[in-house]
DNA sequence: GTGGCTGCAAACATTTTGCATAACT
DNA sequence: AGTTATGCAAAATGTTTGCAGCCAC
């Protein structure tokens, strides 16, 4: 399973001419085993618990390069300043956000293809994807309080 | 009209122990007239063109307040670095994105209420709001393609 | 070997903050 | 008059970029 996902960013890699690195390696294991909505800083962090060292502008780079190549997306959810990044993932999902610790929560569900069934926006506007946030208090935090 | 939406300011301001300043009357009146989505930078220059001069910061203060007293909203849409912001409006709405241009529509519709009655996300999760943004290609860029 | 990629450092963009002064009440 | 809010400047934060050397191909 972990090799298989190795050699998938390497196919995606060199299939388009890219060249598979340490960072990029690096970064893609970490997106992978997180499972979700990391800031850059906490890539390079995680990325650092291994052992390796991976520069911030590297990651950055990454996860640009990614998003590119359709592999990860950036959020920036909540009112924090710093992006958040996640792999690509196929499952229809949306992102519950914790108004009172800040975290991002994936919910898996037909929901948001459902509401792209039925939108109509008009205008001329031609739909690509819709992106649904839920806002509230996550179960810890509600225990906290 | 104008006046009255001056007069609600200054009560929402003066009622909460705020005081009603040159800086947030401008700040009120930018947003009122632009009914959406303007950058800190978008909303200085306006301001500026009114023939007033309000600092960079002031204007930053001034919607962190606005936000503060739901009078406004921030929202990090696209993968542009500033933030954008509008006046709250009780409307149920949501955002139009160009992947295109970045420009950031409305659209008003009962789907949004539809979504939320029919949510149920488990997990203990309180929900408090729900945020929806499609994203596509406006009409102008579509013409322009 | 060579061209793309990395690390480093510096630039850039956005937002926040400290402090003396101005201005709202 | 008393204090809050402003303007200015500096700092903090997040992201991008230029360039010399390294490494994947």
């Amino acid at each position: 399973m972990e090799r298989m996902e190795r050699i998938e960013l390497s196919d995606e890699l060199r299939t388009r001419g890219y060249r598979v690195t340490r960072p990029r390696r690096a970064v893609w294991d970490v997106l992978r085993a997180a499972d979700g909505h990391l800031t850059v800083e906490q890539v390079t962090a995680r990325i650092g618990e291994t052992g390796t060292e991976v520069d911030l502008a590297s990651v950055y780079r990454t996860l640009s390069l990614f998003e590119e190549l359709g592999l990860a997306r950036a959020s920036r959810l909540g009112d924090s300043e710093a992006g958040r990044w996640e792999l690509m993932h196929p499952d229809e999902h949306f992102h519950l956000l914790c108004e009172v610790c800040g975290e991002v929560d994936h919910h898996v569900g037909s929901l948001v293809a459902r509401i792209q069934e039925h939108l109509d926006v008009g205008h001329g506007f031609e739909v690509r994807g819709v992106e649904l946030t839920v806002r509230g208090v996550c179960s810890r935090c509600r225990a906290a309080a």
